[in-house]
Parts: structure tokens; sequence; C-alpha cells
DNA sequence: TATACTTAATAATTCCATTGGAAAAAGTAA
DNA sequence: TTACTTTTTCCAATGGAATTATTAAGTATA
């Protein structure tokens, strides 16, 4: 049933403006956020009652004039709530509590200790219970939320598919809300990355941005039109099961030519590991000891900084087959913005320089020219910022949408 | 600027409830509005009295009762107001009048005469202009709505790229609306395509809806979370230059192994030629003539459905090919369906039936089970419908979002 | 210092679409 | 004929925002 319109609605939609106009613009008189948003000052100032009685913001010092009485200015007040954020990886169980900006208090890691199924929903919310349990202070919590690989549906609060983990079908959003009595969310990593970045990178005013993440597997999260695209089940931006080449070899979901058998970091370690086996000189055979008989992929990324031959090679095979998949989102999304992130792309700016100057030629001039290829605007913390937005852009970013070309009067 | 809550706001919205629920469930009682959206008896009737003012609605009739007065019945009124749709192909210009309804009243067909670039446009304004002008009723006309081929910014009007008719960076809508002084509409062809579906066909409750159009090219239009995705510039939704071979042909657009150089109907046609002049036998051969040195699409897909070895043959290598890329597209959309259209697809339900069938192998299960390959669910006159929903879709669609969980009063 | 001018914030009032309740209209059931 | 239902409309009340006026708190200048 769609929303119908009343008062309620108006002073909502009001309020939300109105605040997002004070975290976004940090120390703002009340005039101002009237004249940003062609509002009355009246609404304003009573809207701003509120919130300020809520605690969600606070007045803080006054600003210059230039002529008249001097504005109280407003201030965002992230520290009167809190939020818990929990990523699920396969191998570890990260939770923290963070302020209303996504800042951490405190985090803590858990190994997952090898638990599937039922006994890893037990064994988290335990975990759970412990570090909520330990939150003894006057804040108020607004919620949890949970990230996790996989195909997720987080309408339902489902975890359809997540092979590694062995969860199928999991309601755990319910579960977690049922057992702490608090509202839950529950989304898909990547997701929860690209939202991050929309809410609190570099790209807050991007409305169509595409985030692919490059490490164990490949993923992506897609915004178009300002809003996640989740697809009917949660199962959008399955990026790396995208083919490259319709020959190519099979990959677990059936397909053939998978970007993610190309480009993933099991697929390049595999690579790696071949060619010193068969003897080639590389830089890389240091990083091996016989306690150790793997490579890291920022130690692969720090060979390719040091120019060595293989690692070189091997990056530049990385961003020509990444640079073809992303030709194919360029043409099907047309964003403005691609990110790249994960652990291979992690501080390897050549590789990124690098699938921008492949794409150029091989993508419609209209469409290279809006796109800009670059990494993640956010700092190793990414994960719990994601798990925080998908939260906060859920409760706190209400829009009106009418296709678009705005909202008119015209019926 | 986002748009604010205020009492008129409140109106609109539930003006397009109730005028779009009159729309969809046709011979309607105000109390069962009000019921059926949770409004009170008296905003409807007041919404009501404004829309058959307005010519919107009119009363029809009296439906039954099970024991006290019985309902007046309201019906939406098509007929009161009518639009002009502009369908700008290679070839021809197709111009319409049509109801609300998008039922067409008087259509004519010009060809294009080989006009090109301003010439065209001069051509075009030429021919609305005495279509507009044999429009002698008291009807009244709520807007232009033109569609073109290429990338085309709808919320600037402009015509990007349309290499064929050489048209860059036009603006067509801009120089319509002047002419005529009627609110102008323009956007990609199968964009309006997809809007005709979602509006008029079978799927208007599918809120993730790709529409993939064979013929000259290949094309798509993208319905992402009940929106269209258009991108950054308009270009979003080239699947024809989506590679799938990363080996494969070099494509004008500078790409390899873009799908259109696979299935279009000029790829198509080629290959056929070639099996043709090789000295294949095939029913194929008799539709050539010493005046007609080519087959069509639709003789095409009459030999397939003959069984004809050669015809059938390539039938399945289009599905093979095009299957590799709708794979791709499930896997970053999770559509709930693909409709297949244009001239290679139309009343091929043996290509349809045959991507449905490859597809499953290839494409995660999860996501499989969501989507449905599927043929365009409108008529011959899908181009005029489009042009309409264009429009429509526009005017009339008003809603509100707030990202997937629906709206709350949480804040 | 006094006065005029500016700007910000608030208060009082007005405006207006929705709502809820009462009433009217138009029936059915017995 | 009477009692009950259902649909529709009328009317006053509600509660948001907008408008206008007022107060607060400054600056600029003679």
């Amino acid at each position: 049933m769609k929303r119908t319109g009343d008062l309620k609605l108006i002073q909502e939609l009001n309020r939300s403006i109105i605040l997002e106009t004070i975290r976004k613009y940090g120390s703002i008189s009340r005039s101002e956020i009237a004249k940003k948003n062609e509002l009355s000052p009246t609404t304003v100032t009573s809207a701003v009652a509120e919130l300020i009685n809520e605690g969600y913001v606070v007045e803080g010092g006054t600003g210059t004039s230039s002529g008249g009485r001097k504005p109280i200015l407003l201030n965002f007040s992230p520290d009167n709530h809190y939020l818990i954020g929990v990523s699920i990886s396969y191998s570890k169980i990260t939770i923290a509590d963070m302020n209303l900006e996504a800042k951490i208090n405190m985090k803590k890691v858990y190994p997952t200790n090898g638990y599937t199924g039922a006994a890893l929903i037990n064994y988290l919310l335990q975990l759970l219970e412990d570090f909520y349990a330990a939150q003894q202070d006057d804040r108020q919590c607004i919620g949890i939320s949970l990230i996790i690989q996989g195909i997720v549906d987080s309408k339902k609060g489902v975890v359809h598919y997540n092979p590694v983990l062995l969860l199928e079908d999991v309601y755990l959003r319910d579960s977690v809300e049922a057992h702490f009595n608090l509202p839950t969310w529950l989304d898909n990593d990547t997701n929860a990355y690209v939202l991050a970045e929309k809410n609190f990178g570099h790209f807050q005013e991007v409305e169509n941005l595409i985030y692919i993440t490059i490490g164990e597997g490949v993923g992506s999260g897609v915004i178009v039109n300002n809003m996640l695209s989740r697809g009917e089940s949660g199962g959008a931006g399955e990026f790396g099961h995208t083919s490259i080449d319709y020959h190519g070899e099979l990959c677990s979901c059936g397909n053939k030519g998978c970007i993610e058998n190309y480009i993933s970091w099991p697929a390049t370690s595999k690579k790696i590991m071949k060619e010193i086996e068969a003897g080639k000189e590389t830089i890389l055979t240091t990083y091996l000891t016989s306690d150790k008989l793997f490579i890291t992929p920022s130690e692969f990324v720090e060979a390719v900084h040091t120019g060595d031959g293989l690692a070189v090679a091997i990056n530049d095979e990385i961003a020509e087959y990444l640079s073809a998949g992303v030709v194919n989102l360029v043409h099907l999304f047309n964003p403005e913005v691609i990110i790249l992130g994960g652990d291979v792309t992690n501080q390897n700016q050549i590789l990124i320089d690098a699938v921008q100057q492949k794409i150029k030629d091989k993508t419609l001039k209209t469409l290279y020219q809006d796109v800009d290829i670059t990494t993640s605007s956010l700092g190793k913390e990414f994960e719990m910022v994601g798990a925080a937005s998908v939260l906060l852009q859920d409760k706190f970013q209400f829009k009106l949408t009418h296709d678009n070309r705005g909202l008119k009067t015209n019926l």
C-alpha cells in the first residue's frame, strides 16, 4: 500500500530535509537552512526545537554577521544515540558500536571458529548479547545493522545464499530483532560499502554509482537514481558472475568466463604461484617462507610498486580483464563513478589508472566522458561504516521522487 | 533542490493515488477508493470532484448494494484530453494523437526522405505543425512526446548521439516546446518501450524489468526499483554494446565482441546471405527475387517455424549468443522479467524458449528462479504506446519512496 | 553616543487539506 | 411502515506550513 498524504507526512519530510541539511553543512543557522530549502523560518524553528529536544541537534556558538543579529549555529549531535554494526565474513565476525556519524566507539573482532549454518547464528547471537550487555551508558540504541556476503534480501531480512557459511534462506533479521527487541537491518556487504561511499564518502552527490570489490570473490554494489539496486530477491550486482569470455573457463555458477575466475585474489594467487613454481624470477619469492607458503594481496601490490616484472605483468592482466567487465557496466549503467575496492585494488593506483586508460577506447565516447574510475574514499573501517550506512540510510534518508524531472503541479 | 512538504504536496499525492486507483480498477465507488487507500471518504469526495471538473473522471451508473445506498461508480475518462506521440526512426517519422489510455485516434507515417541533422529537425517541425493544425476539436492537448534511437538525455531534452540521423547534442525538446508552446517530452525509444510495458502491458506490478530490442541494432530499457535507469547522461541500457567475448570482433564503438555484432538483424542477415551464396540449401532462397535481394526478419522467423535447417541453426545461434548477454543482465539486475522485443524476436517463441532454456544452467539458481524471459505484451502499436507512456508516466505517476522498506514514522 | 539599518529568531495569525462526526441520500430487509 | 445499511456530503476541528509582525542582537555611520 502506498503511503497517502497527511500532515504527518509533511512534517516528517521537512524534518528529514532539515536534519539532512544540518548533517551535511555542519554549523549552519536556522535562517540559512530555511533559505537553502525554501522553507519558512518558522517551520525550521519548530522542527529544530524538536530535533534539539530529541538530541539529534545542538546549538553551538554564533556565526559572523555582516550587519545584523548574529546567527545561532546548529550542529548535528551524533553522540546521543548509537547503533551496533555487525560484519559477518568468512573468517571473522566484527561488532562495533558507533555514533550517528559512523564513528566507532568500541570494536571487537572474533574468529568464526569454523562455525557454519545454525551454529554460526547461535554463536553470533551469543557474541552480540555479550557486546550489547557491555554497553552500559545512557545513550539510546537506535538499532542493529548486519552485513554479510552472498545473496541477501534486505526487504525480507533473509540470507538467501551463502555457500561458504552454509546459510540458505535464513531469516537472520527477524531472529536478531526478536532476540534484542531492537530494530534490525540486514544487507549484502557490497551494498553496504556503496551506501557508505554515498553517505560518508566523497560521492554524496553522485546519483549513479558502482562499487566493485575484488578480494576472495568479486562483487559489486550499484546505486541507480540515488537508490540501491537490489533486484527482485537481493541478487543484483553479482558482477563477479558476469562473463567476459563466451568461450572461457567453466565457473562454479555454471556460466563460462565469469570475471571472478580471472581477477579474484584466489585466481591471481594461483597464477603467481604457478609462475614461481615454473622458476620465474620475481621479488615475490622473498615473501615466501617455510612457514608461509602463500602471498598476500598487499604483498602483491607492494611488488607491483617496486616494478617487479611478474607482478607488473599480472597486475596489467587484471586491469585488462577487469576493464572488459567495467566497459559492460558503463554501457549498461552509464554511471558517474566506479569505485574499485577490496584487497587487490587497495593502494593499487597503478591498477586503477590502467583500467581508466584501457576502457577509453572501448567505450562509447559520450559515456566515457561521464565516468570516473577511482578508489574508495573511506578508510580501513569501511566495513563498519558500511553497516552503519545501511541503517542510517533507511532511517533518515527520506526522499520524494517523481520519475526524473522533479515534482510538478501539473495534475 | 528537493521538494519540501506542504499542503499542496499532500493534495497532489492523494489526487494522484486516487486517479491511479480509478485508472487501475475501472468502475469503482468513492467509498471503495477510500477503503483501498486508507483515505477518508471526504478526501476522496473532494479530490474526485476536482478530477470530474477537469475531465479526468466521469460518474457512470451505479453498482450493486448489499443493503444500503447504491454506490455511484467512477470511471477514468481518457477522451477529454489528448497527447501527440512522435517516433523518429532511421527510415520514418510516425506521428499520432492518442487519448490518455494511449489509444490512437489518427496516425500518420512519413518517410524520413534521407533527411539528417538540422534538415531532419526542420522537416519534423513542419510535419508536426501540419499534424497539430489538423487537430481541430475541443479536446485539450496535454503535450507532445518524442522518442528516438540513440543516447538521449531526457532530463535535459537532448539527443546526445544518433550517428545514423547525424544528431549530436541537439536540444530537440526545447525546440519543439518553444515552437508549439506545449509541454514536451523526449526519450530514448527502448526506454519508452519498457515504460509502455510497465504502464500498459502485463508487467505493471514488476519492479525490476528489462526490455531488450533486437533489430537494426540491439538496445535495452531497464527499470530498477520501479524507475527507469537512465544513467548520468541518458546512456544507460546500451546492451548492444556489452561484450560477450573478450577475444571477439572489433565493434564500431571500439570494444571487442559486442553482442550487437552477433545478433542484430544486419549481422544475422549477412550470415544468411553468406550461407546462401555458399550454396546452402534453404527455403530462405524462395524469398529472394531479382527485385528483392534481401530477406526480412519476419521471413526469417517464418522459415524458422517451417523447420528450415539453416534458419533453425542460425536462430539457435542467436539464442546462444543472446543468452550469454542475458545471463550477465540477470546477474547484474536480478530482474523479475526480461522482455525480448524487436523484429527478430517478434512471433519467434522458439527463440524465447531457447533463451529461457539456455540461461538455466548458466545462472545462479536463486536468480534464475526469479526471472521470466518473455515476449512483449503490447501489440504492433508499441512505438506510439511507448511515446505516450513517457509523457503519462511523468505527468501522472507520482510516488513516494523511502529506500526499500516503505515509509515509517521513526525519526 | 545616538540613530538608522541589517539580519536572525520567534510569536501571532492566517491558510488550507485532511479528518472525524453528523447528516443527508438512497437504498435493502422484514 | 419501520429499522437498518451503505454511500456520499457537509461542517467544524485539527495541525501542519506560510505570512506578517515583533523582538533580539548585532553593524555602520554621523
